[in-house]
DNA sequence: GTTGAAATTTTATCAGT
DNA sequence: ACTGATAAAATTTCAAC
């Protein structure tokens, strides 16, 4: 498979819309039967199209109703520190994204907690403990509007 | 079900990791039968605790490689405004979440793109037809350090 | 709230076109 | 690359505890 033709794609816009749809369905969808689009996934998934397959819980109802967007700007930008960095965000489970920007900001965190007492405590016991941020700036959810995985294919 | 109990938990664990895992599987991670893991997760999904199951796709091999951030100030702030604003960002298929935020800044939005050329093409012709928008700030990921749609229960 | 078995549905494989 | 059939496995239901 060298390049995605149409039906591919439908399937990768129906399984990220929801990977429970049996391949039965996604067949009928697509007026074929079920073995090549069973054949179809697997190829996608063996080729990393497909990375995984997860449940979205809701925070709210679990308790982690505090989303907080964190600006962090480096003191050093030598290569060492900035991978350094990196792998000291990987090991805080309360980040659950972390990106390398451009500009002058160096990485934005978001940040998922049970309260702003956590927030808090997280910043005060976990990020200030990271030698080299210079500069932290955060930012808090006041609501979710709009949060999908989807993207646009 | 009032309260999760602690299997509940480690059921919740598992799928937000793998929803791919079979109820048996899971049974004998949890030193149970498949009956009671299986009845476990259909109230888990009745009660809203897990929303859905989706696949998660490669931005990069399908060809969505630039992750942009946009901080935007709207100009009005009454109700009517904000929630107009709200409507028409949720219509933007290239927009992947949209945060109503504390603070100086009254929204984030994270927008995925094909190139830095579809992002002026974006601002250009859809960002910028809303009316409301005040301050636009852009930031762009150079690297996705890491990522997850877990959080940590 | 659990076990264990049975019924149903889905996944996975494969010969034929 | 797809159809249709078949085998294997998982899901779903349920009686009994």
């Amino acid at each position: 498979m060298e390049k995605l033709d149409d039906i591919d794609l439908k399937i990768l816009r129906i399984l990220q819309k929801n990977s429970k749809k049996t391949t039965k369905e996604i067949a009928q969808m697509l007026n074929l039967t079920a073995s090549p689009v069973y054949e179809r996934i697997r190829r996608l998934e063996n080729k990393g199209y497909i990375k995984k397959y997860v449940a979205l819980l809701d925070k709210i109802q679990l308790n982690r109703p505090i989303t907080a967007v964190c600006m962090v700007s480096l003191r050093y930008h030598n290569e060492g520190f900035i991978e350094k960095f990196e792998s000291q965000i990987k090991e805080l489970k309360e980040v659950q994204e972390c990106y390398h920007m451009a500009g002058k900001v160096d990485f934005f965190l978001k940040i998922n907690l049970q309260s702003l007492d956590a927030y808090h405590e997280f910043v005060r016991l976990k990020l200030s403990k990271i030698e080299n941020i210079g500069v932290l700036e955060s930012y808090f959810v006041l609501k979710e509007i709009y949060s999908t995985t989807e993207f646009f294919i």
